[in-house]
DNA sequence: TACTGTATTGCGATATTCGCAATAAAGGTG
DNA sequence: CACCTTTATTGCGAATATCGCAATACAGTA
């Protein structure tokens, strides 16, 4: 028996419907049903009647209740209560770009460090695309990143703000800009495989520049695969083609003078960023705390 | 978090011994090493110091042993009272051979019976050789049945008595008979291979004959491959051949006068009979209790 | 120094759990 | 009455978690 079960059964006896507890839950329904089954079997007892229209408490299932809600409580204040009694102190390790680091993380620090002073953040940069895998490999407990197409289930993911991508082509006159200037983008004489990208090694934003190029009909001349948006924007600004990246990169970049957007019809869909944690990781409270933090601080920010 | 965990964790912080533990808990050390460490993580405390040569309690594992002890007696409270709130009600379903029903399972089914009169016993009676497989598929909740050579781990097994596994030849004066007289089983000269068996279909006797066979260099005339043990003692009896069963099979089978022993030197193994059960299925109440009541029939008659 | 007892860790095997899609069952609707 | 909608269960393949074995690390001991 798990807390886990009992939170299912609690809130299925309290909605008395499987499927709007799989919605609260963030679970499928059959996962809710099999959970109380299991939970029958393990009783050996019939919680909960369903008869195909209407779901009811049964005797033994009131009783249960009554038990799952003190024995969650109990759970919880346990869990408070071995949290408080020292001062949460430790180390939490989060993945992120040099970007990030200013941008999306430093409110979030700047909270953090008041509310908990104890603990130490081991921050490692590096190239963006990597935060998703470095987080499943357990190498850091949070990466700041894009939201992944389709995330594992067992990586949560915390939205914290969007950022239109755009494709970038240098600001000063050069042969590069000559190109991508020497039609509208959208009329058919444009010539794309003539216009040099500098396009993402891995990672997410390569995935969405992938599929963005395939649904166009694009197939793009690549001047040079780059680890890192700041990279990209680097060599964008040095007229060596364009390339894509988030329109926080390019405002934090202090680039926003050599680079300029191109406005294309069927636009690159925004890139939602935000944490990427695995579950498993998150049952630490250093790790849920400054999880929580970032929450905190992006939601009263919007 | 859930109440497994819990148990490992007390017996840890009773016993100060992982490799104790282990052994009370019927796990391996490793095991044990892991769940410690899945609390403390979902804890984010230390619960245990281990400095290579000893165990100490943390000042967060005294009190989150208090917290464990607690949290298993409210646990087990609760499936008792739920438990005993109505009388046990309800059905096992039951893997037999014929034997089995009169000679291993009488005395548990009348000690159940009593105990439990509102419990329905369904019985299913088939080839011995098939329980593993059955239970194993869910059919049914426990089975009877000779101690499988290595069993899954989970499957549950309960020993309740052995019955040596004999060679058995005709009693009757006939062809076979002769032929298995002829010379001293354990001779040289004698001749296995004109001599005809009558072996076992598929199951954990056949397994235990093969491997007997191998390793006394016999290659045996197979004459007939046969589901279940009484076949193959009645196919005996008539004289078609020698045979393996348990004793325990012959003397229940009334055919004991049509029957005699072949006694060889290297003797086969006694079977190890007794019941099995996936250990799900033996959360159920219902199962446990029987499995239990058999347990202590056969405890007190030894 | 070799040896013993003990906890941890990498890794492959096994077991469990999940989500999707199909199914079943009933109420509402035209 | 046929048809659609809603809701719980089930088969099944895929994702995830757990286990045991063997290798490792470490300290006390013969």
């Amino acid at each position: 028996m798990d807390t886990r079960s009992l939170a299912v059964f609690i809130s299925v006896a309290d909605t008395l419907s499987f499927s709007r507890s799989s919605e609260q839950l963030h679970m499928s329904v059959s996962a809710v049903s099999r959970t109380i089954q299991r939970l029958e079997e393990e009783l050996g007892q019939a919680l909960l009647v369903r008869d195909n229209r209407s779901v009811r408490l049964t005797g033994a299932g009131r009783e249960f209740r009554e038990y799952a809600r003190r024995s969650v409580a109990e759970w919880q204040q346990m869990r408070r209560q071995l949290g408080t009694d020292k001062e949460l102190s430790g180390e939490v390790s989060l993945y992120c770009s040099v970007t990030a680091t200013y941008s999306v993380l430093a409110p979030i620090l700047e909270a953090f460090r008041t509310t908990h002073p104890a603990v130490e953040i081991m921050m490692h940069t590096g190239d963006q695309a990597d935060g998703i895998s470095r987080v499943l490999a357990g190498q850091d407990d949070i990466a700041v990143s894009g939201r992944p197409s389709q995330l594992p289930q067992r990586l949560e993911f915390l939205p914290l703000l969007e950022s239109p991508l755009c494709l970038w082509m240098p600001a000063a006159d050069c042969a590069v800009r000559q190109l991508a200037q020497s039609a509208h983008v959208d009329s058919p004489e444009f010539d794309w495989s003539s216009l040099p990208f500098i396009v993402p090694e891995r990672g997410i934003t390569k995935d969405i520049l992938d599929a963005w190029l395939r649904d166009s009909g694009i197939r793009p001349r690549v001047y040079a695969q780059v680890a890192g948006h700041e990279a990209i924007v680097a060599m964008v600004g040095l007229g060596l083609g364009v390339g894509i990246a988030p329109e926080l990169v390019v405002r934090a970049s202090g680039l926003g003078a050599s680079v300029q957007p191109m406005t294309v019809a069927d636009s690159l869909p925004p890139l939602a960023i935000g944490l990427a944690s695995l579950r498993r990781r998150l049952q630490n409270p250093l790790v849920k705390s400054l999880w929580d933090v970032a929450g905190q601080t992006y939601r009263a920010a919007v």
